[in-house]
DNA sequence: GTACTAGTTGAACTATCGTTCAAGTATGTC
DNA sequence: GACATACTTGAACGATAGTTCAACTAGTAC
């Protein structure tokens, strides 16, 4: 029991549920979290209505799950920049500059649903997450708190910069800004 | 004609128009963005359904409305700290220190509503207004232009934390962190 | 007064929403 | 085989949505 699953029924239940999680998140992108329903998912993965309620009970099941989905992905990408040891203040950079090409659909994805999460506790602790990372991130650059608070919150403003401003999104520009925030002469 | 109106009539439309639109920012501050409808507005405002439709004929323009009430009102904020002429630094912290007690409501609408207008270009140059009020108040603190880019970031993403990590909103931190972003040894 | 305009009202139309439910099909257990 | 479990389906329920509309009132111009 737990995580290994031979009982194919389940299986399938669980690849289902993957399906609906990304039908979700390719909605959010397109017409926001308020196009996010139970009709529009299910129409979006092909499946009846009703299979959408099966597996998420209600709307805010289903928007914990495609937060948490989206979060995890992001997270995993800062922790790969972390582990990866080169540096991380141009890793961070060329991740938040990704917000204006390829990776803005998920940037956008993210940010309305942490907005959502400003009003549903239960959403909070997920929205937290990349925050939390970030700051490790910080960590790694600086000792000082209030230089990695500062980071924490100019990742967060250049991407939302991004996303509404169309701000240039040069990898370069964003590293310069992040280096200035971070502080001129500390380490790294 | 133009601004002074004389016709009763009007200016008792003006009245109603602006009665509508804050009822819509206190639906926004209760249910969020995704909680304004025409019915819900107007509940709120005490009037009937098809009169809010009257001022609004739809949706958009409510919330094209409401957003622009909301961020006039903060770049006010932010003009008035401007033209004071005292520590810009200071006054800047203790307005986004606001978000996390009295003003919240009004820092999570704007929030919403920005939110909204990644998505829809008509809300786009609205949204950007504040970013350009609190970048002219960044080129009063520092020539550096990085320095200010990363000053408006950093605001935007400390009202973030607030909002959303229920981070300290201690007015000191908050200006702290600011002069860290804005550089050490530079001016004010 | 009459004619005109701006604002106001309540009812109605159609569409879509979240959710429920009884019935059906695959898969696993014995 | 029989039986239980997990998944799947289509139809339906009541509630609420955006929007329209004809009728009505209040203020303006003549």
């Amino acid at each position: 029991m737990g995580d290994e699953t031979t009982d194919g029924r389940k299986a399938r239940g669980q690849r289902r549920r993957a399906e609906i999680i990304e039908a979700t998140l390719r909605v959010v992108q397109r017409d926001g979290a308020a196009g996010v329903t139970h009709r529009t998912v299910a129409a979006e993965a092909g499946i009846p209505t009703s299979l959408s309620t099966y597996y998420f009970a209600t709307l805010d099941d289903l928007l914990v799950a495609a937060l948490t989905s989206v979060t995890d992905a992001y997270t995993a990408r800062i922790r790969a920049i972390i582990d990866d040891g080169g540096d991380m203040l141009r890793g961070l950079a060329e991740l938040i500059a990704e917000s204006a090409g390829p990776g803005r659909d998920r940037a956008l994805a993210e940010r309305e649903l942490s907005t959502l999460a400003a009003r549903r506790p239960a959403l909070r602790p997920i929205a937290r997450r990349w925050r939390a990372h970030v700051a490790e991130l910080a960590r790694h650059c600086t000792d000082d708190a209030r230089a990695a608070a500062a980071l924490v919150a100019a990742s967060d403003g250049l991407c939302a910069a991004i996303l509404i401003d169309d701000a240039p999104a040069d990898p370069g520009y964003v590293q310069a800004v992040l280096r200035q925030v971070v502080g001129p002469c500390d380490a790294v």
